[in-house]
DNA sequence: TAGATTGTTAATCGATTAACAATC
DNA sequence: TAGATTGTTAATCGATTAACAATC
């Protein structure tokens, strides 16, 4: 097992996009796709999805184009989809709740273990069939129950420290929904849902400037 | 009013995180900040943060820095943060009812003005003062309440249709939730919130390949 | 074989960083 | 005035696009 060193994050993150197009085209039976064809549906250029993918692999075939379910299947493979992901939401409020009920994320292979909360008054109910325990057994459960990726959606001035405790109990990925830059070692990873930034930028592009 | 043309995307998704910093520092009383204090707290280069900041005006002084409360002030007004938007949630599903529970979009300005949707059993209920309307009355209440700010929480496959119907009524922003490309003219800008994508970006570091 | 389309190198474009004169 | 720090130009770096030989 090699790290992706050289992978660029601009190409990472075009990685999901790559997925979901080809799993659509899976859905309506199309067997091969070139880059051209591709890129009409995608919107990125025929050449960037060639060197996109170039940095994976030879996945395609010249004169033919690209096998459409042998791609799928390599994109998955590189995003990582081909094993089952252990998770915890922590914080069971508006987002953690709206998390712990999406089913889809169950489909791509992330299992949700437990959740956590401090509010006695939700501690103790179900989100499909899966506990809000209290959190103070949050560092207990993660050394039982190994957590690959911890989904953190308690309110701000609580994220790093419950993201501590993650990281002390050997959580690798941390999904950030709180609204502050996390602090972690380097070999953790952080993919923040800064919702708020998101929000702004739509705003930034509505307003015009003197 | 003048279109802010030159600027580029990769600015303008790093405003909403001069305005939180900024905010931060404001709430700790701190007036002044050089580009080089600013950088070892945001995590951006001194060199960038003057580059995109002159892409707005000269905000600092030489010799001193930048007075934090007018900086905060200045951002807050590129982001369009100076005015009130009007906003609808169309979808009264986990997601959207998370996001009509959130308070901190009120305190930035954003005002929920209506929630949507097609399930009998949530139209009529209320989440915080707005009632959930039947989705059937979007037309009809857009073209008599405009909206700036059109937040699209309906499954994947209803998504377009609804964004249809906003573009159709003079919604100039749509903030998307929904797991699909939306399509639509030019002068409407499109926000994407995708969380597959998040997460399957999370687990694409996580991984280690061949 | 002829046509199509890749993989890959080279050229271009844009974004980031470095440097420094201007100036508070 | 001397020191600090900006605004801005120039240099570098990285990402995207174009071009085309390789080859199915």
């Amino acid at each position: 097992m090699e790290k992706k060193k050289n992978i660029s994050m601009a190409v990472i993150k075009r990685l999901p996009k790559y997925h979901r197009y080809l799993g659509e085209l899976m859905n309506n039976d199309v067997d091969r796709i070139s880059s051209k064809e591709l890129s009409e549906k995608i919107g990125f250029t025929a050449s960037q999805i060639r060197q996109d993918l170039n940095c994976f692999g030879d996945f395609g075939q010249q004169g033919y184009g690209y096998n459409v379910r042998e791609l799928h299947g390599q994109i998955s493979n590189i995003l990582g989809l081909t094993k089952v992901y252990k998770t915890a939401i922590i914080g069971a409020g508006n987002i953690g709740q709206a998390i712990a009920n999406y089913t889809r994320f169950e489909k791509l292979g992330f299992s949700l273990e437990a959740i956590f909360d401090v509010n006695p008054k939700v501690i103790g109910l179900r989100i499909r069939d899966v506990e809000i325990k209290d959190i103070d057994f949050l560092s207990d459960f993660l050394k039982e129950n190994p957590i690959d990726i911890g989904i953190i959606c308690v309110p701000s001035n609580n994220a790093q420290k419950v993201c501590d405790t993650l990281v002390k109990n050997g959580v690798k990925g941390i999904w950030n929904f709180a609204y502050v830059d996390l602090v972690v070692p380097e070999d953790v990873k952080v993919e923040n849902v800064h919702l708020s930034d998101s929000l702004l930028t739509l705003s930034c592009l509505l307003t015009d400037i003197e």
